[in-house]
DNA sequence: TGCTTCACATACGTCACCGTATATTTTGAT
DNA sequence: ATCAAAATATACGGTGACGTATGTGAAGCA
């Protein structure tokens, strides 16, 4: 099927084991090569520099947190089933993660630092914040502060997550259970 | 009152000012010197070696985190006003913040890949979740997954509010209304 | 004044990385 | 089998960092 030894997927899936384990300034040209088998040559072959790499597997991660949503959520008929869906996804993220590890506390670390990281966060959040209005809306809760506070939930439990500390899905549980309540 | 030209306190200023602004990598000898006008010369009368400058800076966070608790929180004797307390600090972050910037994402960013930066968010999230347990506990909250979402939130919302996004304050106000009426 | 110690500055060798330029191999078309 | 293009490898100059070794001005004390 590849016609090429390493496809930009190859590189790309590389980046984000770089950047899961080490930091986004673990995305280097020379270390990536080393760890798929491969020189330099092939990289600025498939991409023009750095920069525009890190474009690319932001773009990427943009698309697959977008494609996520419509497949899983919106594609759920009943209001509160999708609300049900959002508190699974968040407790057990996507087994296709990126280099087999949590990539979204590594964005939003990404772009502490990262002007252009910053710019897709931010349009992600802006995208899941949209979602959980909505979501919270269908099932007749208008409160803007408690879109922001789920999806801070959401945020915050993931990262906890990723210290091996929180059960996620307990968590958002409960806040929906209580906000069914009000 | 300083008798040298370059405290201790001075470097471990700009460790901050580095690791907010540029990330955990930007923690380097020679760039530090150049940020407060020094040479790596101070730097290493100073400090063995950057290993060890990083642990000082983390035994500094951890401290300051512990002194913070017990001072804005514990030394408030009503129940219900410390959770209050808790929401409006979690709101507005210390004046004193080192660098002037947000600390707590930086070093929850700096944690997801440096082992040692690791155990030292772990134990002050050990300390806070204690807390929260605690301060819920009081006014009769016992739920385990409560306290994680309460925590989280906390964590969550930080990170939305270092992006320019979210009203902390309101959000968590939001939560503990909701817990109120339970 | 001379000596020592402190608190830095400077000089050094090494290494990892960037991006470019230039081979070299592999693939596809004729 | 030949030739061109595609895909990758290698070689290079330059930069910036680490940690060590050594130089140096100022304080403190004799």
């Amino acid at each position: 099927m590849n016609k090429t030894k390493f496809s930009k997927e190859a590189w790309l899936a590389a980046g984000f084991r770089a950047l899961t384990t080490n930091g986004p300034t673990a995305i280097r040209a020379e270390a990536l090569a080393r760890d798929i088998g491969a020189t330099k040559g092939s990289f600025y072959w498939n991409f023009d520099d750095l920069p525009s790499f890190k474009f690319a597997m932001l773009n990427l991660w943009r698309d697959a947190v977008v494609q996520e949503i419509e497949s899983y959520i919106l594609a759920e008929p009943d209001k509160f089933e999708r609300l049900r869906v959002l508190t699974a996804r968040a407790a057990k993220p996507a087994p296709d993660e990126f280099g087999g590890r949590r990539v979204e506390p590594a964005m939003r670390s990404w772009a502490l630092t990262d002007p252009a990281a910053l710019v897709v966060v931010s349009e992600v959040d802006e995208i899941r914040l949209s979602l959980v209005a909505k979501l919270l809306c269908d099932v007749g809760q208008n409160d803007p502060a408690l879109v922001q506070l789920v999806y801070g939930a959401f945020i915050g439990l993931d990262d906890l997550a990723s210290k091996g500390r929180a059960d996620t899905g307990n968590a958002l549980e409960v806040l929906l259970k209580v906000v069914a309540e009000r």
